[in-house]
DNA sequence: AACCAGTCCAACCGCAAAGAC
DNA sequence: CGTCTTTGCGGTTGGACTGGT
């Protein structure tokens, strides 16, 4: 295709970025934005690839990062995300507006992971470590088996399905949340200010009172695991549908989780 | 003061998805 | 439509720092 390789590895600098590098770059990106990192080395005047300077960039430069010890509230809601999203960092740091995936990421691995440990928690799992998979699910029967393991084998999205599905057999979760909507999207900053303002996110339950099959209740609509017959009618239906109860989803009925604004992908 | 072990975190690496050609 | 590049993500590493002995 005659383009050339995205890193010229050679005559590039590593190791920690000096303070000439972070000037160069914050008045490079200043003056031109972000985007085309591969050309912005060059252009900057830096001796760095561009995958290092867009690390650089969004993990310690970026002026909208927030310095500085995690808060409580912090730590629950990056565990209630990790419970549900698993290890998709970008995705639990794009609800703490401030923070890093990579930040997060390193957060968990040095004081979450020990907490939940210490709270005789799998962080894995977000079960108890006492409990093994197979004798914490006596009654899941082989269909189940097989159906989990088709939608672990799609993606992101289907994987939080097939874990809510086994936790729907085990009468976990979705008996607390039959109307959970893991439509998955990012969103703009939405209407409810004061709570984005308070990194807040909000659940919203899918189907406005409706009773809905599993399947649809995860956002699924189009499934062939569908049961409740509503295909393709309540997916636009979440804005303005938030009960009026609201389900303690995971304990997240305070700092409730907005799952139109999450995407997998 | 010197050494060591544990912790923290910035940065690197490899991979995969998305997009360009 | 297939190949290649670019970008972004998650896992891992290694050096700096800290506290204990």
């Amino acid at each position: 295709m005659g383009r050339s390789p995205c890193c010229e590895k050679a005559h590039t600098n590593k190791g920690a970025w000096t303070k000439e590098e972070d000037d160069r770059l914050i008045s490079y990106i200043r003056a031109h934005g972000e985007g085309c990192w591969r050309s912005l080395p060059k252009a900057a005047g830096l001796l760095r690839c561009g995958k290092s300077c867009r690390l650089r960039w969004i993990n310690y430069l970026r002026p909208d990062l927030k310095r500085g010890n995690f808060t409580h509230d912090e730590d629950e809601l990056i565990i209630k995300l990790h419970s549900l999203l698993g290890n998709k960092w970008s995705l639990i740091a794009g609800r703490l507006p401030g923070r890093t995936d990579n930040e997060i990421k390193n957060y968990w691995n040095t004081h979450i992971r020990r907490k939940l440990l210490n709270r005789g928690i799998d962080p894995s799992t977000h079960r108890p470590l006492n409990v093994s998979a197979d004798s914490a699910h006596p009654n899941q029967d082989a269909a189940t088996i097989s159906f989990s393991k088709q939608q672990d084998s799609d993606d992101g999205k289907a994987s939080v399905f097939a874990d809510l599905h086994r936790d729907a057999k085990m009468g976990v979760a979705v008996e607390r949340c039959p109307d959970l909507n893991l439509e998955l999207t990012i969103s703009p900053p939405h209407q409810n200010q004061e709570a984005e303002d308070r990194v807040q996110p909000i659940l919203k339950s899918g189907g406005g009172g409706r009773s809905l099959c599993f399947a649809c209740s995860l956002g699924l609509q189009n499934s062939k695991e569908c049961s409740c017959g509503i295909v393709g009618n309540i997916s636009g239906g979440t804005s303005g549908s938030s009960s009026a109860g609201g389900y303690d989803f995971l304990g997240l009925k305070s700092a409730v989780l907005d799952y139109r604004s999450l995407e997998m992908k």
